[in-house]
DNA sequence: CTGTGTGCAAACACTTTGCAGGTGT
DNA sequence: ACACCTGCAAAGTGTTTGCACACAG
């Protein structure tokens, strides 16, 4: 898996560094949207505040994770395709669980489309749903 | 309209004042989505920063606004109806337009039935739709 | 008069920027 | 060697808490 993370950043064009093997590492492990109290705790190596930040920054606008808009702090998760540099194309349910906290991305179910009044142009979506989990259900 | 907001504070069991007054009006004129930064700006009289988040918090609380969920600051708007200090009730889509920067609630268009897999259930839905408004296009 | 709302000070949480030095390739 | 990444310091936003005074009912 080391070698799996080392050429995923390699396909990325980004250095092999600590800090990003660790946080892809645990992004993948998890599989659960992560914010950046979330690393910082959950890492074993305590990296620098700022630096989490850049990594997350740089992974989103690589394409390797993308925001997932939650009440308080900014949460990411990792993106499952088509997104790359030229940009984010997600299509997917965010699922808050109010039981284990954990908000997960959806995949099995397609977003529903929605018939918006005249006018109005639709480019982008975020769907976010809370309740209780199928883990904790 | 003065008349109004009073007694739609009374209804809600809370006393009248400058900051709630002015709070409410701005919402029922502009009948967009606003911030608490928005607030600051658009007020006549400067209320304490302090001031603004309680009165805001209190509205939520008691059912008159909703936050809306955005990325960087919350938003908040009016309630549409269904909301007490029981608990919200919204089944609306929210729109912030790309242009104007302006964040709507339409109520026009019904919330899509979401499908969750097995085992999920929801509670609450949060849909933000980012595009370009009616007036805009 | 009494309880609730306001303003001020301060603290806390989250995120960004600038710069010097260290590291991957 | 060089560009890129990291860590530290500091500052910029957004939000909350505690306390004394003021005001609505």
């Amino acid at each position: 898996m080391e070698a799996a993370i080392k050429s995923l950043l390699r396909d990325f064009r980004l250095r092999s560094t600590d800090c990003r093997n660790e946080v892809l590492n645990l992004f993948l492990d998890k599989n659960i949207a992560l914010s950046h109290g979330d690393l910082e705790k959950d890492l074993e190596h305590n990296f620098d505040r700022v630096t989490l930040y850049r990594t997350l920054r740089t992974f989103v606008d690589k394409g390797i994770l993308h925001k997932v808009i939650d009440e308080g702090s900014t949460k990411y998760a990792l993106c499952s395709d088509a997104c790359s540099i030229e940009g984010h194309n997600h299509q997917h349910v965010h699922f808050k669980c109010n039981k284990c906290g954990n908000t997960t991305c959806i995949d099995e179910i397609e977003v529903p489309g929605i018939n918006l009044p005249a006018g109005y142009v639709a480019r982008e979506f975020n769907f976010l749903v809370e309740g209780v989990c199928a883990s904790c259900s």
